[in-house]
DNA sequence: TGCCAGGCCGGGT
DNA sequence: ACCCGGCATGGC
């Protein structure tokens, strides 16, 4: 929690998920996969340009034709592919509008998002926290090498699960804190991951304490 | 010019 | 259970 105040501090409410309605943060979390937002942000443009940003009608359009919009985002066809899945799943279960607010309910659904194509761990739980506001926390590469250089975890290939319950289990679960916090990491990562990044300036108080890349 | 960005899948060991 | 190659654009 004091690395959740610091932060929180330092950078202020990051006021995540970048994106305004639920669909188009659904949208976001598949476009996003090992992809700078900023191509993410292009490929949306688009979609909104021909009034394609809606699930519904992105589980209608031909592949191809949406491969083509979403091009700037990187690994076009497949992620065409990986988004006609999600929205499939999305227009099959139209009860997601207003889905039940229990646990049991959204552990049943984080197994269901697993299963659709395109949708891992991380993308399931975007969704859920961001775009369907349930407290999970997500674990990103930020996130990683965010507890290797605090040595919370020996290496940054540590199992998903166990650094999603390394927050959940020491945090409050609490929606609003868990959106925040990971937006936070994302930022600072961005921020002082940088290799021309002035450490000495990072808020929390270590020198070298993020690195672009892991060491070994 | 090459490296990187808010992963995931499928096949191999 | 892990490890790896493939997938692709735009910015610095």
């Amino acid at each position: 929690m004091r690395v959740y105040t610091t932060l929180l501090d330092y950078f202020g409410a990051q006021g995540w998920w970048p994106g305004e309605s639920r669909e188009e943060i659904i949208i976001g979390a598949v476009l996003t996969q090992n992809t700078n937002w900023a191509n993410v942000e292009k490929a949306i443009d688009n979609l909104r340009a021909h009034r394609l940003l809606s699930l519904k009608k992105i589980a209608t359009i031909d592949e191809p034709t949406l491969a083509r919009l979403i091009r700037p985002a990187g690994y076009f066809n497949i992620k065409a592919r990986r988004l006609k899945a999600t929205a499939e799943f999305f227009v099959r279960n139209k009860n997601l509008k207003n889905p039940p607010r229990n646990h049991r309910f959204m552990l049943n659904l984080r197994d269901e998002l697993l299963q659709v194509y395109g949708i891992g761990k991380e993308t399931a739980d975007s969704i859920l926290l961001y775009a369907l506001m349930y407290p999970v926390f997500v674990v990103d590469a930020y996130t990683r090498r965010f507890c290797f250089r605090h040595r919370l975890i020996e290496s940054t290939r540590v199992d998903y699960e166990d650094i999603r319950l390394l927050f959940e289990d020491n945090l409050p679960r609490d929606v609003e804190l868990f959106n925040e916090f990971h937006a936070l990491l994302v930022r600072l990562g961005k921020t002082f991951c940088r290799p021309k990044a002035l450490c000495e300036e990072c808020p929390l108080n270590r020198r070298v304490f993020f690195l672009s890349k892991p060491i070994a």
